[in-house]
DNA sequence: TATCAACATACTGTTATAATAGGGAAACGG
DNA sequence: CCGTTTCCCTATTATAACAGTATGTTGATA
């Protein structure tokens, strides 16, 4: 399985987000009664967001959470990308990992480069603003 | 992490064979050795690849393993998909699963399609056989 | 009939996932 | 200033998959 409900579930929650937002903070009770998603899991996750800057919270009455810059500048493949540590298909593409010592003579790494390659392109050939529409603009994807 | 070891080993034993073959049988302790692959590891996998007819194997002296067609009829997505089960992205577009009760509303359905249908067509662009050639011709995905 | 290699079953250590539990700190409203 | 609200932080846990290891059995060949 390449995504987990962590990069599921951040998603849902940044279309959540700018679709109820209007400017203002949103409770994550409200977002997780909404989703259908557990409050205490969900709060692990917005976490990751928040260090990311992608976005902000406030505390007290009245707190809540928003995104800090328009859906529209929110890339999906970044999001999915560092809610799972990585997008790579396999482990030898994987950023952090060590090079394969077999690598020269591997006779399907290219074809994992280009599987990567794939996947890249696509994620990020959406924003969060794309997954908002309900009429599925944006989904050229069928030829 | 889409493809385990399962998956990848798999790929390697099949091209090994098809590289190797003078349509006789190939022990699996010579490809263990090439492809530096436990032995062990290598008979759980390759059992699949008989169960899927792939592969046939022959027991006793001279006896081994051998491709049970030719390597340009051998689709990488077929294989990839049923030794690892699935290639799909997320958990609510496996084959098996009970659809998502949620699917109706939901904003990121469409999405994760175009991400299964873009792995999907990628992975069954390719046979055993392109893999087998070093110079990497068939791998157009480079605009 | 001895050997070789596929076939079969059971077990194990490690890691990630998907949560749950319980409290602490800051902001706001009154 | 006080108490409610809401985010914030640190464990802990059950389950499952992954990646092998170990041991033995069956069947073909020379």
């Amino acid at each position: 399985m390449l995504i987990s409900t962590k990069g599921r579930y951040a998603l849902r929650v940044l279309i959540d987000m700018a679709e109820h937002s209007g400017n203002e903070y949103i409770k994550l009770k409200d977002i997780a009664e909404r989703q259908e998603i557990s409050e205490k899991y969900l709060e692990s996750i917005v976490k990751q967001l928040v260090i990311r800057n992608i976005v902000v919270g406030l505390r007290g009455k009245g707190g809540g959470y928003k995104l800090s810059k328009p859906a529209d500048e929110i890339v999906v493949g970044d999001v999915l990308r560092f809610m799972e540590g990585s997008l790579a298909p396999v482990a030898c593409l994987e950023e952090s990992g060590a090079t394969c010592p077999r690598a020269a003579e591997c006779r399907t790494l290219t074809f994992w480069r280009g599987l990567d390659e794939t996947i890249r392109r696509y994620t990020d050939s959406f924003t969060v603003a794309d997954l908002t529409r309900t009429d599925n603009a944006g989904f050229d994807y069928i030829i």
